[in-house]
DNA sequence: TATGAATGAGAATTCATTCAT
DNA sequence: GATGAATGAATTCTCATTCAT
């Protein structure tokens, strides 16, 4: 009955479908997403404009997709990093972690740092998005309160923001920013709670000076 | 020729160059500068599109002339703010006065975190803005050295990630993130370099004591 | 070659061909030939785009084969329908029997009143519904000469005019034109000749007395 | 001030304006509406694509401009055709105005009698068409009331199909349809009420025996 | 200084049709 | 006979910019 039998017809859209997204990411990454014609996907992908459409309603389905597709990835392998056993290293690991996955999607965080300002691009995976960074600052805050911080929430909520930063930073000039070094940096800062000092730490009072 | 004195025109080119700059800015940053057509500026500015053209060159132009001015804005904030007599409080202040500016240039921050992954839309501006960045974490450094924090560079680096991921996470849920709250925290944490934990906090390695 | 018999291939293709034309004779009923794209067909009939074609060269193929196969019933009708033997109830059969044709293919009529005006999309088509009507009007003029009308070409002309709108107002309108009332007093008004008036009923002219 | 005075901007206008609405209406008349490219009314109108949206939102509002513009005509040349003082002349009066104004709106009507069977292309225009339509029956029976017919409103329906139908079918062929002579007519035929024939042709009312 | 009509290149999208299987 | 991926020209519409006044 079928021409093509429906297996062969499966990969074949499979691979087109990841033809359009691997070409549409790179250069929504490169350029960004409004400044990057459909005609420009296409033409890196080898295909006819009319083939888009055929895999995707629209331009803004590609970024969709593109965000569907790599956070399921990101997620999957935050999952797999979820499974350091040792207490005291898992918030070391998850750091690590999520340089690593970040390094390894790195067209994808130039993309989505590139439009997460305009959330309406995303339609309806805007708020699918803050939900997914509160359940990461969720995960810090477990770990940080079984870790025995103080304050987990607030601490978490800096965390995050401390990593968000370093990851945009890297992604802004990948070939100078040390982001190994100071990845480690923040795992050997979060290996324990900070100590008080001898003096009770209140804001308004004077530092102790050093010897 | 001009019936009007060359003050009244002077004044009134300023006036209107003010009034296109301003919902410039708030346009390009709800909506971001790719998805800002000309005439939405120019309709909000209640001016005609030829008008803009006699003032700037180009919408981009109108995008490098808001980033000249607010950078300008902004760095004389922070010379302001750089004054603190107490070297001990000095971190605390600029941290504060940090978010304090950020919070008053809201829009500006908001299209700066929009278009930074897209450095060649601001033309020669992009460099100028890695330099900034550049000096900021320069002046971090000093403080962070002048506060006898071990290895001030990573630190400043370190820290301004947070401090960059703290005001974009605010500029990002605006009504409801605790950035008050959260710089307040990071104030008491950079108050004093950490102190050495007494014990062994992880198995992993034990502390080095610091001379 | 193929396995399925002559005949049952022959009737397979029939009713492919069939379920073609049935949806798009609806569809371009209901959102007129040019609005209504290759694609809707082939969905609604259930069946793949190549198919299409191997039933049709194109598009306007369908067009012409379904105004073939409709005027092909029609004329077949009208002629069972033509075959009541009293003269002076001719033409009130035929006027019913229209009637009831037009209610029969609606929606063949919708999309002949709306591409008519525009003749070049029926191809070699065109010139043959325009004889299609001449013969109708031939009829019309037969008839009503043998019932003993004056001018049976004018009249013939009118009344034609007359069905024919009233029918488009029915197509328009289906859910309230009292199209079957509108027919029996047409049918009344045509079931015999007017008579000249006994007075003037206008001053332009006096009546011509028939012989 | 104003560089061009408001005048001239409003005269320039104006006549842009009409020769997009001028040349859309001849080409949509020719092609039909879904044929007929913007391109095509454009270059026709030798102006730029741009221009033709600066006028009007879109391809769909052209068409709505013209129905707009030419029921506005057609309803004030009814209106001024709505003045013959002798009431036995009224109703052949409308006719000949009926088919004057048709043939000298000629493209608009090949237009309307195109596109009426989509109503949606007309949008918020379709139902104001068919109010139209009910006020032109509504006047047809008071005029055939008023000069004595029985069932005026069955009358209306039928004479209002009558007229549409000839209008359509002249439109179908104006170069050798004789719609004048068949206007002529229905003039005479509804100078006066039918009289009722000699022998009983309906059950309805007894007959009136001619002298 | 200021207007706004006008431009035209280019963007997103549609759709009739082809073709390998 | 049948599929559906693929094509590419055509179409609608956008928008930065120019220009006459």
């Amino acid at each position: 009955m079928s021409p093509r039998s429906a297996a062969t017809n499966a990969s074949l859209r499979e691979a087109t479908r990841a033809r359009i997204l691997e070409h549409a990411l790179r250069l929504f990454a490169e350029r960004g997403y409004a400044a990057t014609p459909v005609d420009a996907i296409v033409q890196a992908a080898g295909i006819s404009p009319g083939l888009l459409y055929h895999y995707f309603p629209g331009k803004q389905a590609v970024l969709v997709a593109l965000f569907e597709d790599s956070l399921r990835d990101v997620r999957a392998s935050f999952q797999a990093a979820d499974e350091e056993p040792d207490p005291s290293r898992r918030l070391g690991a998850l750091l690590r972690a999520a340089t690593r996955i970040m390094k390894a999607n790195r067209a994808f965080w130039a993309l989505s740092y590139g439009v997460r300002m305009q959330r309406d691009v995303l339609g309806d995976l805007g708020p699918m998005l803050g939900q997914w960074t509160a359940e990461i600052v969720a995960v810090l805050e477990r770990y940080l309160r079984e870790a025995g911080w103080h304050k987990p929430k607030v601490e978490a909520a800096l965390l995050f923001a401390q990593i968000d930063g370093l990851h945009q930073h890297f992604v802004l000039d990948p070939d100078h920013y040390p982001v190994d070094a100071l990845t480690d940096a923040l795992v050997v800062r979060y290996a324990a709670p900070p100590q008080p000092p001898t003096k009770p730490a209140s804001r308004r009072r004077p530092p102790r000076r050093r010897a």
